[in-house]
DNA sequence: CAGTGGTCTAGACCACCAG
DNA sequence: TGGTGGTCTAGACCACTGA
């Protein structure tokens, strides 16, 4: 019992049991290394992790306090279409439905951070699982930032993946949301139109440069799980 | 340039500028450390959190590798609906307009891992956002795990916020999806039928009992955002 | 079986900040 | 200003697993 992983769980254990109340100030790390016989720094670790999972609060000087209303948190891996598709044994394959090299439209310019009319490339793309649509992608993505775009294929893999293969680092934002399918995605995806779409929406940046946005409508049914 | 923050921002630039390519194995701990002449603990503790964060892969024996396609990670803080509205300096009020006890249906029996016909909670609740609706929440919960909550008056704080300050430290699972508007949805968060709504799922238990299921749904426009 | 990462320890110094 | 948490160090042992 005098690892970070086990004392941790002890410690969650007896605050979840309601040892210390809500709010109040727990033992410091010196008393509890001493209670469990172990070093300061084990203890140090597992308190560590616990205030990463939102559970208590530390501030130097005052102390290590459980939290009144612990943060609520989850995790979500963001999918990579194919991946979804192929983990549920299916054949992925990805369906180019629109591909135009343009001026960007302001909106887009703005959100990519370009100045106006830089060339973009816009793609629509319909993600097939098993040859019936899972998803409906329209991507912009700023030419500059990944000019070897306009001769990838996206016959087996998608510009999404094709992108993270170039630029693997990057970071970015993202948003979860539903719309109504409109005209293009109900006859994209196959179904009716009006029906409600699961979609994240995403920008992606490296350093200071913006690479794509992205918006994926999802079929119907979807839905993305995590653990809390 | 020998605390474990900077070491992690330093590698990171290392790999994001391409020095070790995607896949191939980076230089051992002991080296890193010898190479930045600081304790092995101190590398140690920097490629922890860059594995955390899904840019590398670490396996004893066979060593740290830069992961190919990095693990694209969102963490959310699940919100809690008064603070949302709160945030933006709104006046939160939860109107409940169904509060009924009764023997759980089978789905829900399932879903709570309860024996048939025990009894639950069942409420209603639109969340009110200056008296407009943001979200309506179809909740049961398990009145074995939170018996108090048939006293609860839920004036001002919600049954979520009630049972989260019940059982401050439960664990639970949460999924995100899409649904159109049925009737009752449509009449109680004012939109027309059929209109896409962003949902959350979540059940929630502590330890071996489960407490609550819950679905929320949102008002058309609402988006949950993070960061990457 | 040898080298990797995972972890613990004891001691140390420091930054912070409530009393 | 003293007690708190944050961090580093040097050394140690262990678990795992690829060559």
């Amino acid at each position: 019992m005098h690892n970070h992983h086990s004392l941790k769980k002890e410690i969650m254990r007896r605050i979840t049991a309601g040892e210390w109340a809500p709010g109040a100030v727990m033992p410091s790390e010196t008393k509890l290394a001493e209670e469990y016989g172990c070093a300061r720094t084990t203890i140090n670790r597992a308190l560590q992790t616990l205030a990463e999972d939102g559970l208590i609060e530390r501030k130097r000087r005052a102390g290590t306090r459980v939290r009144e209303l612990p943060v609520r948190q989850a995790k979500f891996n963001i999918p990579l279409v194919r991946r979804e598709i192929e983990q549920t044994g299916a054949v992925y394959r990805p369906h180019v439905t629109l591909r135009k090299r343009l001026p960007a439209p302001n909106h887009i310019a703005a959100r990519l951070h370009l100045p106006p009319d830089s060339e973009v490339l816009h793609l629509h793309t319909v993600h097939l699982s098993d040859g019936r649509p899972l998803a409906f992608e329209d991507r912009w993505i700023n030419i500059e930032a990944a000019p070897g775009i306009l001769d990838a294929p996206f016959k087996e893999i998608s510009a999404n993946e094709w992108l993270l293969r170039q630029t693997p680092y990057s970071s970015g934002s993202v948003s979860f949301s539903a719309e109504n399918a409109n005209e293009a995605h109900a006859s994209a995806l196959g179904v009716a139109k009006g029906a409600a779409l699961f979609t994240i929406d995403r920008t992606t940046w490296l350093g200071e440069r913006y690479i794509t946005w992205v918006k994926i409508f999802y079929r119907p049914g979807y839905s993305l799980k995590s653990g809390l």
